[in-house]
DNA sequence: TTGTAGGCGTTATCAT
DNA sequence: ATGATAACGCCTACAA
């Protein structure tokens, strides 16, 4: 490997010459610098940031710690928005991945240090409350779709599921619904209880009575392998014979089969049954027909902003008791539409 | 930050013996090991890895690349399988996303080399022909799920598109039948070309007249951002009065767009139609009701292998040219069924 | 403006 | 079995 040393010796000036040019600090003949970019060229030498990084006390390495990578696609965009972040800050993205295994977290932890990395993202793949598994190791750290439990104290960013989920039942109102449906997202998860806290919160202030609200729960069980039962629950409640008019899912995935039971049942979306979803997995929302309405969860804004306020915490300019949150933005598409006047046609089909 | 030196002072011992029994060296003592450990512990010694790295000229990091990995979530699982395999084996992953952008591609390429990575995975999300813009950079890489065009060397590791629908092709034939429809894949995918082509001899070979497929383009245009035909066609091909009892889709989304077509056409899956998708995206392929038949590709073990194959590459004991080809395996769920002998139902609706 | 000496934390080499 | 010394590639401090 070409060292700074061979740099030096080619252009016939001393390695700190050279290493002034690399650093782009001041006091160096624009001749100097010209010989030295030459040779650098020519040998086409690269800094060795590992050996910089032993006087530097910094790496300019973030590491990115997740938890359930596989089972929430879109969520990679948080990761993607870390990666953007960093590329343009001069930052390189250490990557580990837990599998919910606080063993193999503690190793991680381990890991990281022992690189030396400026700081930790820990990142949840769905938003809910952590208890990071550090053991002895401390790294400036921010949480990332996730919140600590009581007693611990780190500084987060995270979604306004209780905004979004607000919006969406104000829009629903909006278009004339009064006999709303609700499919309870996993109760494990926080983003769970906000959206289904600010339906109720949303429908009361909207005038409607609690009567008129059907509540079903839709999933429970351990994450990643919960139990189902929103095909059914969604065809039972859209049978019935004074169903809603509208269909709110926890997510867009709910939302995929709620418009599975309503087309079998021989109902249109949105003529017959308005449906919507949370998330805006683009996957599902746009690949369905007519496309979903649903919330956009700013999960890349996530990566981007939980890095920058990481950049300041290393730099002990941040606060360790932040906690940021950002706007879920309802996007309408044709899955939702005006409540018809006339008489809903009756469910019919195979059930 | 607690060095070497200090933990050699606590423990009464030079620098060298603690190296020594940090790195499980022979000849120490079991005496010395104990006092060395005691220190360790106490002082919360961590080794830095950027000093060891410096002297050993090995890192045990190894990088990924990556291009689009917002668009296409399961692939994720090509990223975990490298992770895991990493952890397993006492590596750390750097992860850089290019975003398909030659210009940040080779700021990654000198970004990791500053690093001193031992080496790089080369991960597309669509399977495809790439030429890696490592410009003047050279580190050994492993192409996965990719394949160098040609002129370019590098060895990679690839899922058998053309085995996997194939052998769905026979499913269906076996299932009895003999009408089947086909909606292509962006043709910009190397997979695209392999599984239609798979789906041609598997039909032949099956004796199906070629008058008995009906083929159709369900995507064109720039990965990412391409004209999304699949509901049209899916809906115009099932309205034929001598429509397909069978409908082979490119993937799993496609899948899910054709179901929504059949549904809404009054359509029963797998009564009146039999539907099949390709990757076993399981969002879609566990969402849909019935459950979708499909193919699964080895994402996961794409990226474990790859890893591995690279980890020889270090270690001079890989090869320069191997191609090696994962298995597809057909996931038969509910979606397909043994084409029925009464007389299928009319499409009916509002198309 | 440029160079020299020394040190960062670690391991290799060679003594002891 | 253990230690002293030098070296890895770079940067800080200081001198020239």
């Amino acid at each position: 490997m070409v060292s700074i040393k061979d740099v030096a010796r080619v252009a016939g000036v001393s390695d700190k010459t050279v290493s002034r040019v690399v650093n782009g600090e001041p006091n160096v003949t624009a001749d100097t610098i010209e010989k030295v970019q030459l040779a650098i060229a020519d040998l086409g030498y690269i800094p060795n940031l590992a050996a910089r990084s032993i006087r530097s006390n910094r790496t300019n390495i973030i590491g990115i710690i997740t938890d359930f990578i596989s089972t929430t696609p879109y969520s990679g965009d948080i990761v993607r928005g870390v990666q953007d972040w960093a590329g343009a800050n001069g930052r390189t993205v250490l990557l580990a991945n837990t599998d919910g295994d606080p063993t193999r977290e503690t190793n991680v932890w381990r890991t990281f240090k022992a690189h030396r990395i400026d700081g930790v993202l820990y990142v949840a793949m769905y938003h809910r409350v952590v208890v990071p598994a550090a053991g002895e190791v401390s790294i400036p750290t921010v949480l990332v779709n996730s919140h600590p439990e009581d007693g611990y104290v780190y500084p987060s960013i995270e979604p306004d599921d209780f905004g979004g989920s607000y919006a969406l039942t104000e829009h629903l109102i909006a278009l004339g619904h009064r006999r709303i449906g609700y499919i309870r997202l996993n109760p494990l998860l926080l983003g769970a209880n906000q959206r289904l806290d600010a339906f109720l919160t949303a429908a009361q202030a909207g005038g409607i009575a609690e009567s008129d609200l059907v509540i079903r729960l839709g999933m429970e069980g351990p994450v990643g392998r919960e139990t189902n039962y929103v095909y059914r629950e969604a065809l039972d409640m859209l049978s019935m014979p004074d169903r809603p008019t509208a269909l709110v899912c926890g997510n867009d995935e709910m939302a995929l089969q709620a418009y599975l039971a309503a087309l079998s049942l021989g109902l249109r979306v949105p003529d017959d049954i308005t449906i919507v979803g949370f998330d805006d997995f683009r996957t599902v929302s746009l690949g369905l027909k007519p496309e979903l309405t649903t919330v956009a969860l700013p999960y890349y804004d996530l990566g981007w902003q939980g890095a920058n306020m990481l950049d300041q915490l290393v730099h002990g300019k941040g606060s360790e008791t932040e906690r940021r949150i950002l706007k879920c933005l309802v996007v309408a598409r044709q899955s939702s539409a005006r409540r018809g006047d006339a008489t809903p046609r009756q469910a019919i089909g195979s059930f």
